[in-house]
RNA sequence: GGGCCGUUAGCUCAGACGGUAGAGCACCGGACUUUUAAUCCGGGUGUCGAAGGUUCGAUUCCUUCACGGCUCACCA
């Protein structure tokens, strides 16, 4: 047993009663327990028992003990298991002396398994008469307190066992989650879209510009990446002919941990073919609305304070345009990138010259309009030299077929009728990494292997990227990424 | 990385002019056959995040560090 402190009094306490129990041949640690039903099930059917009443059905049960109150001779407890608790009664005259003083040896926080009857006691509560019962497993540990719960956040994600042990509503959190990514599925499929599995490890980490994280192949003794975006893979899959694809698994990027990053985050992306930007935006639409609905089962979510509205048809609306909406300033290509600068510097927004045209209109965009999109908001029609893989708008050389959605004042997706031009591509690479900037943040590397694809012809398409955990923070009202991951990345403990 | 805040019992939290700390729950001992924050009687179980410094004396003051939170920067 390792403990990595000098051991609590209440620990040594509890180590020595186990001990004890040990020695006189007591299996504290079962191999199995054949329930017969769940403790949900009981309770549905059930609903309209009185107090006093009664009903000789056995059930089998197993969960952890949550709570005891002691009458001597006969004991109240509530056990949990994965879905719903009940209040245990057990009585000395019930189970027999020798029976009952091993349940008097249960702690909180054991799990048992228990055979019993239903009844109401005077009080009205739904409860199980206990026939038999059985320790299946012993906790040593104590458990967090039980009705302030667990409060400390390291704790709660350093030891997420315990927050779902005691905080009952990040579990409701975490099936949400469940149900979204569910969800997901369901409907694509039902669209016709594959669900594909691409490599995590690349040669070269593609389809997204954040720094990734290295590791080596020894038998091959090459380096290799964890993939920042399974882009050019499952473009490459359309290349091949297949017309409908998806993926939905975490990509990893080395950057910044904030309260919308974790090192390793659940993307989806889907591509299909055929189709371009707008018919991108018609699909996100009803895709997040059935999500919605699926989910949590209303199109309404609060985020943030904000009360947010998924029914009826989302805006739409260019980027140059939401920036004369929204911030009042009237932008163009045709401004210099001086006068650009200069506006920028106007309205406080930090930027620099090398920075090209498309960058500092991004930046301001950021900056003015980004936290104001509270209700669903397709931004679309992008500056050409932030978006190296996305297809050339037809009325503007500036800008791109792309669009990102934002709710809450959050990205959520991003997507563009893609670049399907290898000649145009490789030069679209090149000028990517000529910027020092960006040098730094791409390996620099060009995936030539993506533009030979390229070069077997690739038909028109339209792909896009949702950031999962996002989609989850808003649906759940989640302040924090790290509340809608399982186990989010901290420092290891000193 | 910068700024601000936090770290005291298993948990939630008090607290002190600088004189080695106290509540509730949990825990331990006892009473109790319908309780549900059960009740009643008895028991504090602690490296006051870590290391230095000042001091007769530091958990308290100072410095540094660690971890966490918020925020700014970064993350197309």
């Amino acid at each position: 047993m390792e403990f990595e402190e000098p051991l609590a009094e209440p620990l040594k306490k509890k180590l020595e009663k186990v001990k004890e129990l040990k020695k006189d041949g007591k299996d504290l640690y079962k191999s199995r327990f054949e329930k017969n039903t769940d403790i949900a099930n009981i309770k549905a059917k059930y609903p309209d028992l009185k107090a006093g009443d009664r009903d000789e059905t056995v059930f089998k049960i197993a969960g952890r003990v949550m709570s005891f109150r002691k009458h001597g001779k006969a004991t109240f407890a509530d056990i949990r298991d994965f879905m719903d608790k009940i209040q245990l009664y057990v009585s000395q005259r019930e189970v027999g002396d020798r029976m009952y003083e091993e349940f008097l040896d249960i702690d909180i926080g054991d799990w048992i398994g228990v055979e019993g009857n239903v009844f109401v006691t005077h009080t009205g509560e739904l409860s199980i008469n206990v026939l038999k019962f059985e320790l299946l497993s012993k906790a040593i540990r104590i458990l967090p307190e039980k009705w302030h719960g667990l409060k400390d956040i390291e704790i709660r994600y350093r030891q997420r066992y315990l927050d779902f042990i005691v905080n009952p509503e990040v579990k409701k959190i975490f099936l949400t989650r469940i149900k979204i990514i569910d969800a997901i599925r369901e409907f694509l499929r039902g669209r016709g879209f594959s669900e594909v599995e691409t490599p995590m490890l690349q040669l070269i980490p593609g389809g997204a510009a954040a720094r990734p994280f290295i590791t080596h192949h020894n038998a091959l003794d090459i380096d290799l990446y964890l993939r920042i975006a399974p882009e050019l893979y499952l473009k490459r899959l359309i290349v091949g002919g297949f017309e409908k694809v998806f993926e939905l698994n975490r990509n990893f990027r080395n950057e910044g941990i904030s309260y919308k990053h974790n090192p390793e985050f659940t993307m989806l992306e889907f591509y299909q073919a055929y189709a371009d930007y707008n018919d991108m935006m018609d699909l996100t639409e009803e895709l997040i609305k059935f999500v919605s609905m699926r989910s949590t089962g209303k199109l309404t979510t609060t985020y943030k304070g904000n009360e947010i509205n998924l029914d009826g048809e989302w805006e739409k609306i260019t980027m140059l345009d939401a920036i004369h909406k929204f911030g009042g300033v009237k932008l163009s290509f045709d401004n210099t990138i001086e006068e650009l600068f200069l506006k920028a510097k106007e309205l406080e927004i930090e930027v620099d010259k090398s920075m090209g045209k498309g960058k500092i209109i991004n930046k301001i965009f950021e900056t003015l309009v980004e936290p104001e999109l509270i209700q669903p908001t397709f931004i679309k029609d992008y500056p050409i030299d932030i978006s190296p893989l996305a297809k050339k708008h037809p009325e503007n050389e500036n800008l791109v077929e792309r669009f990102e959605l934002f709710i809450g004042g959050e990205e959520i997706a991003n997507a563009f009728s893609e670049l399907i031009d290898p000649v145009e591509q490789l030069s679209r690479f090149k000028s990517q990494v000529k910027s020092k900037f960006e040098e730094e943040r791409i390996t620099g590397r060009i995936d030539i292997d993506y533009l030979k694809a390229l070069e077997y012809g690739m038909p028109p398409t339209g792909g896009e990227g949702i950031g999962v955990d996002r989609l989850i923070m808003l649906l759940t009202n989640s302040n924090s990424i790290r509340d809608v991951i399982l186990f989010p990345l901290l420092r290891p403990e000193s």
